[in-house]
This record gives structure tokens, sequence and C-alpha cells, in this order.
DNA sequence: TATTGTTATACTCTATAACTATA
DNA sequence: TATAGTTATAGAGTATAACAATA
């Protein structure tokens, strides 16, 4: 390989900030940035509750997680609770409307796919997904995970 | 689907911007961004020569190019030269110096594919990277071609 | 004194608007 | 008057540093 564009890195990295853009276009409907979801995820697969913690899982500095998390509140999706057993702990958790909200978003990451896919054969996006997942465990990001 | 995190969209966009920091971050040693590497594709494949044509393909703002320009030419990696037939236009083009640079960029590109693909096999790397170019093709993406 | 969260500040990236020169 | 390029300004996004509350 002698050209830069034949690479898998430049694909990966071109196509991705398409589809980040496009579904940030999507979600600004619902008052919504793809960061938002991201951390309605951690919350969803328990992979942290305090706000340090998530920051930590997110790669975000903890300043960010205050912003997304006041936003957040305000819409309702999740609520922030003082651990009693550690004062300074905010502990957060997805509430029922962010449960809803959550919906929304597969919804829109759906219809996405669909535009971003629409070659793919069915058996070659289970490939695709495959592939990607392996990919982002071996690149150590949580919420990227199996198809089932 | 009932999962944000089970989208193609969700895992091309989070794997997308880990593999362009990674890129850019491996690039910062020849003082270049990834959007310099872009440019000078834009030039190696003659999709382009006027920086307003450049900015078209790049989908950037025309100021944006100046200062890509600017950068670019103080590394000897371009030249830029009045068009006789028109001197509003400014006609970009690689120099030799730009083209060893691309060969650089090339092998930062390769060795970063091994980072990120080492649990492929060749087969599956190849079949991917020909899945990601007809998706790029499908999203209007000009840079990502078809693996040779 | 160390840690969690918050606020204040600064930096990067990029777009828009104003400007210059050529047509 | 319109267009190519340039410069000046402003906004979004995010990190760092300073601060407050709690341990």
């Amino acid at each position: 390989m002698a050209n830069v564009n034949d690479s898998l890195a430049f694909h990966l990295g071109l196509i991705g900030t398409v589809a980040t853009d496009r579904y940030a276009a999507r979600l600004e409907k619902i008052e919504l940035k793809p960061k938002h979801v991201g951390l309605m995820l951690v919350l969803q697969a328990g992979l942290a509750s305090s706000q340090l913690e998530i920051a930590k899982v997110m790669d975000v500095a903890p300043s960010l997680v205050v912003m997304f998390a006041d936003h957040l509140e305000e819409l309702g999706a999740i609520k922030r609770v003082r651990d009693p057993a550690d004062r300074r702990r905010q502990m957060l958790s997805l509430t029922d409307k962010g449960r809803v909200l959550l919906y929304d978003c597969a919804g829109m990451a759906k219809s996405l796919d669909q535009e971003i896919a629409a070659d793919l054969s069915k058996e070659e996006r289970a490939l695709l997904t495959a592939m990607l997942a392996r990919i982002g465990t071996r690149l150590g990001l949580p919420l990227v995970r199996q198809a089932q």
C-alpha cells in the first residue's frame, strides 16, 4: 500500500466523521448531542454512575460531564442523587424519560444505518458490524459492543 | 435493533474518531494535521487545483483552505502559482517534497492499520476495506477510494 | 490533606463576514 | 458588479486551572 487513501484508518476516519455529523443532525430534533447519548449509554450499561467514573469511561474531562449531566437533568432524562455514604459523589441514573429518549435515539440510529449501508446486503451488514465490534474491543471502547 | 450501540452508525462514529485522533498524533511528528493530508490527496488525485475548488471537494470553508495552503507552502509541500489566464486564481500543486511527505503519511497510515486491525485476517481486512469504500462512495466522499 | 464536583478561563477548530484584487 | 482569495471576527467544543464542599 503506497497511498494514504487505501488505508483502513483513513477510510474509518472520514466515514466516521460523516456518520457522527449526520447522527448529530438527527439528534438535534430532541435537543441532544452524541455525547449526551454516550453518557446515557454508560448509565444504561451500568459502566459507571458517579460523574468522575463516567468521565473516565467516556474519556472526557470531568467538567464536561457536569455540563452534559446539567442538560440531561433539565430534560428529565437523568436524576442526580448525592451518595449518602460519601456526600461528595453525585450518583446519576436514567429516568423513564431517559429510557424513552434512548429508544428514540436507537430509532434514529437505525434509520441512519439504512442510509449509510443501503448498498450492503443484510449478511454484509452483519459481517461489518461484527468486524467493527472486534476493532472497538481492541481499541478499548466499552460502548462498542457485539451485536446479538 | 433496540439499542443505539448495536448500530453501524454508532460503531463507525466512535471508531472513526479514535482512528482520526491516533492518526493525528502520528502526523504531529511531521507537522501535519489530517486536513493537510486531505488537501494534498485532493491535489494528488487531480480532483481540484484552485483553492475554491479544493474547498468544495473538501467540504470546508474557503478561508480554511487558505490556512492549510499557507502551512503546506511553508513546509515546501506545495507551490502556489497565479493562473495567468485569471490572476485571481491560485493554482496549487504538489512539489517533490510534498510527494515525499505523502509517502511518509502512507507509511504512518499503514502502521496504524496494523494497530487497529491486528485481530483481523488479511482476507477480513480486504473485505472491510471494500465495504467501507462502497459506503464512502455512497456518502459522496471522493477521497475514499476502492483498494486495488 | 486528598477527592468530587463545579466554575472560570483558555485553546483549538471552523464558519461567517468584511475586505482586497482582479475580472 | 461579480468572483477568488485573504483577513478579521465569532461560535462551538473541549481541556486546564482555580475553587468549594466533603472526606
